[in-house]
DNA sequence: AATAAAAGTGAACGATCGTTCGCGTTTTGC
DNA sequence: GCAAAACGCGAACGATCGTTCACTTTTATT
C-alpha cells in the first residue's frame, strides 16, 4: 500500500494551502482535518516545507505528463464547431476538476515567493494553453478551417480571454455558469472572425 | 501633518504584503523596516488586521476615483494608430507604477480569503479594463475606425491578452520588455483584424 | 512656560507556531 | 513466531507570533 497516509496528507495539504495559502496553513489544523495527531505527520514528511515541495513536485510532474508531451496534444478538429466542442469540454474539465482548481489557486497565491511555483504559474496561466492551441490552429489552417494567419498569435488571442474567465471561476465559483456561457459566446465570436465557412 | 507615520506604515505594509502575503508578514519586520520599535505601530493601528483593512479601503477608493467614474474614461482615439499609442501608454504606466504592481500582487495572493479583495481583484483583472475599452471601441466604431461589432465582446477580446501579459510582468519583471513588445504586436494584430483602413 | 495629548520604546505576556521526544501499538520480513 | 521497522500519539520545547504595559520623549495648546 506504500504509504496511503502520505497521499492523504498531500491531498489535505493541497486543499488547505489552496484556501489559506502556505503561510496561513498550520500543521495542527492540517493533521486535525485528517483525524490524525499533530506529530504523526512527521513520520511521513520531515517538515512543512517538505510537504510543500513534494506537492509542487507532483504538480510539476502532473502538468508535464498531462500537457508537456507532444502525444497529449489534442486532435485537430474537423470543423469550426468542433473547435467549440473541444474548447468547452476542456474548459469544463479544468473548471470542475477540484484538484486542478486547487492547483491554480495555490499557484496564484504562492507565485511571488517560490521560484518553481512562479514558473509553473506561467505555464498554467499563459504559455501552456497558447502552445496547445498553436498546434490546433496550425492544423485547422492546413485543413482550410481557419484564415491563414500567425497561429501562435491566434492561439494567444483565443486562450487569454478563456483563461481570464477560468480565473474568475476560481475566484467566484458561483459565477461559473455565466462564465462558461461567456466563454462559449467568445468562442463563437472568434470563429465568426477567423473561421472559414463550410461551403454548401 | 496629520500622521505622516501612518502613511509610511501603510506604504511599507503594502510592500511587505505584496512580497510575502498577509499571513507571511509579521509586525516586527514591518516596523523594523521603518526603523521603528515593534510596539510603536499600535499607536497608529490597533491591529495587523486594521492595517490590512485600511490598505484595502485605500485600494478600493483609489480604484474607484481612478477608473470608476465616467469622467475618467479615456478619450476615444482618432485613428487606429492612436489606439495603439493609448494602449501602450496605459500598459507602461500600469506595469511600472510600483504601487499599482504591488496592489495587483496583493490582490492575487489574498483574493481567496478576503471578500473585498476578491471583488477588487475581479475589477482589476477582468471587468475594469473591459468596461473602459467597451467605451473606447463604441466611440471608434461610431467614428468608422473599427468594424461594427459587439463593442463589449471586442473589448473583452482586446484586454484579456493584455491583462495576461501584465500578470506575466508582475510575476517575472525581467520579462517586462518582451511582454511589452508582445502587447504591441498583439495590438497591431487586433487592428489588422478589426480596424478599418483609412482611405487615401 | 506649563500642561496635556500624542508618539515612541523595550520588556514582557499569552497564544500559537513548527518541531522533537518518549513510549505504546501495529505491521512487516524472515 | 519473532525481531525490527514503521506508525501513531500526547506532552513538551524553543521560537515566534500579535499584542499590551509602564514609562520616556516629543509635540501642540494656551
Amino acid at each position: 500500500m506504500a504509504s496511503d497516509t502520505k497521499e492523504k496528507i498531500l491531498a489535505a495539504a493541497l486543499e488547505m494551502f489552496s484556501q489559506k495559502g502556505y503561510a496561513g496553513t498550520n500543521i495542527r489544523e492540517l493533521s486535525g482535518s485528517l483525524g490524525m495527531g499533530k506529530s504523526s505527520m512527521y513520520r511521513h514528511f520531515e517538515s512543512k516545507e517538505e510537504i510543500w515541495n513534494t506537492l509542487l513536485d507532483r504538480m510539476i510532474a502532473y502538468y508535464g505528463e498531462r500537457f508537456g508531451s507532444a502525444e497529449h496534444l489534442p486532435p485537430v478538429p474537423d470543423s469550426t464547431d468542433g473547435l467549440i466542442t473541444m474548447t468547452m469540454r476542456m474548459v469544463d474539465l479544468t473548471v470542475h476538476d477540484e484538484k486542478i482548481v486547487m492547483t491554480r489557486k495555490v499557484l496564484a497565491m504562492e507565485q511571488f515567493r517560490d521560484e518553481r511555483a512562479k514558473a509553473l504559474a506561467t505555464k498554467h496561466f499563459l504559455t501552456g494553453l497558447t502552445e496547445m492551441f498553436t498546434h490546433v490552429f496550425s492544423g485547422m489552417m492546413a485543413k482550410g478551417l481557419l484564415r491563414e494567419d500567425d497561429p501562435e498569435m491566434l492561439a494567444f488571442a483565443y486562450t487569454s480571454p478563456i483563461s481570464a474567465l477560468i480565473h474568475l471561476c476560481d475566484r467566484e465559483p458561483e459565477k461559473a455558469e455565466d462564465a462558461m456561457a461567456e466563454i462559449e459566446a467568445f468562442s463563437w465570436h472568434f470563429i465568426k472572425t477567423y473561421g472559414i465557412r463550410n461551403h454548401g
